[in-house]
DNA sequence: TCAGACATGTAACAAGTTACATGATTTT
DNA sequence: AAAATCATGTAACTTGTTACATGTCTGA
C-alpha cells in the first residue's frame, strides 16, 4: 500500500502526544523536503483514527493559548504502524514543477528560462538555509537515522544550488 | 494552480503528436526522476483534452502492432501550455518512504533499519543505472536544460548513494 | 485595535491510483 | 501455447487540496 499521511502520524505518535496543529510544524519543518500534508488532511485523518481506535483525544488547558487536542497513540495504533513498518518499502512520489518547465525550456524564451533558473536558485538557497536551521534547532534531539535523513536533505540542495549557480554564471558570461 | 499531467502532456504534445501509450514510456523514462502519472490518469485526460478542443485525436495503423490513436495539440492546446508557463513555478511535491521510515528508525528494530538501507541503496544504485542509460539513448535529442534535468538527477542520486554506502559501511565494521 | 501566532474544523472539489477488462501481435 | 509487448479504456475508490469558517490570546 502507498505511503499515506495516516501511517506518518502514527510515527509521529509513537514518540509523543501532539496535537494536530504541532504535527503540521513538524510538517513543515524537519519533514519538509521528504513529506507534508495540510491541515485539510490532518484533522480528517485524526478524527478517523480516533473513530477507528487507533489514538485517543484528549482536550489540554494552555496558559495564555487557546485549548488544544492532543492526541495519543493506542496499542491498537502501535501495532499498525508495526504493520506499516514491515510493509514493502514503496517507491519515492516526486513531482517538480521546476525540472518539468526546464525539461520544456525549448518552448519558452530565453529570458523566461533565466527567470526560472534565477528562481529556482533563490528557492534552493533560502530552503537550505531554512534546512540548515531545523538542523542546528533539532539536532540534539535527533536519532542516528534522522541525521541520515537531513544528511541527504541538505547535501541534495546543495548539490542543485551548486548546478544552477553554475549555469546561471555561464549564461551571464555568454549574454552579459 | 498546482501542477498537473494536463500541463504536462501539452508540453509533451508541443514538441510532436504521440500516442497515451508513448506519453507512458516518456514519463517511465525521462520524466522519471521528477514526474510520474499511471494509465488511469492519461487515458481520460486525453479524453478531456479533446473534448476541451486542445487537442486532436488520429487513429493510426501500424505494422505488426495494433492500432494507436494519436493526439496532436491545436492553437487552444498551445495557447493553454503558454498560460502555464507563464503562471507561478509551484513547489516541489515529494514523498518519500524510505526518508519517512529512516526518520522513525529508533521505532523500528536494528535488523530492519539496517534492511531498509540496503534496500535503499540497491534501489539507488538500479534508479541511477537506469537514469545514465537513458541519458546516453537520448542525449543527442537533449536540449540545453534537458541536460541541466538529467545532471540534477543524476548527480542527487550519486549523492544519495554515496551517503547509503558510507552509513552502512560504518555499520558493518561495528557489527560486523 | 490590529497583526500575528495559536488552534480546530468542514465542505466542495480535484486529481490520481488500482484493479479490472479487453484485445492485437510477436517472440519464444 | 504461453509470455511479452503493444495498446486503450473504465469504474470504484482513496487521498488530498483549497477555501471557507471560527475563535483565543498576546504583544506592539
Amino acid at each position: 500500500m502507498k505511503l499515506n499521511s495516516q501511517d506518518v502520524i502514527l510515527g509521529i505518535l509513537m514518540h509523543e502526544s501532539i496535537s494536530g496543529y504541532d504535527i503540521k510544524h513538524k510538517f513543515e519543518t524537519i519533514f519538509s523536503y521528504f513529506y507534508n500534508a495540510s491541515y485539510g488532511t490532518i484533522y480528517p485523518t485524526l478524527g478517523k483514527m480516533e473513530k477507528d481506535g487507533l489514538i485517543t483525544k484528549m482536550s489540554v488547558m494552555q496558559e495564555g493559548k487557546p485549548n488544544k487536542n492532543v492526541y495519543t497513540i493506542t496499542e491498537e495504533g502501535k501495532r499498525s504502524f508495526h504493520q506499516y513498518l514491515y510493509s514493502e518499502i514503496q517507491d519515492n512520489e516526486m513531482k517538480s514543477d521546476f525540472l518539468v518547465r526546464l525539461h520544456f525550456g525549448e518552448m519558452a524564451e530565453p529570458g523566461l528560462v533565466r527567470h526560472w533558473l534565477e528562481k529556482g536558485l533563490q528557492k534552493a538557497e533560502e530552503e537550505l538555509k531554512k534546512i540548515k536551521a531545523d538542523e542546528q534547532r533539532y539536532k540534539p534531539y535527533m536519532s542516528p537515522t534522522q541525521e541520515i535523513c537531513i544528511e541527504i536533505g541538505i547535501t541534495n540542495k546543495e548539490n542543485v544550488l551548486r548546478i544552477l549557480k553554475d549555469k546561471l554564471s555561464k549564461l551571464k558570461s555568454m549574454e552579459p
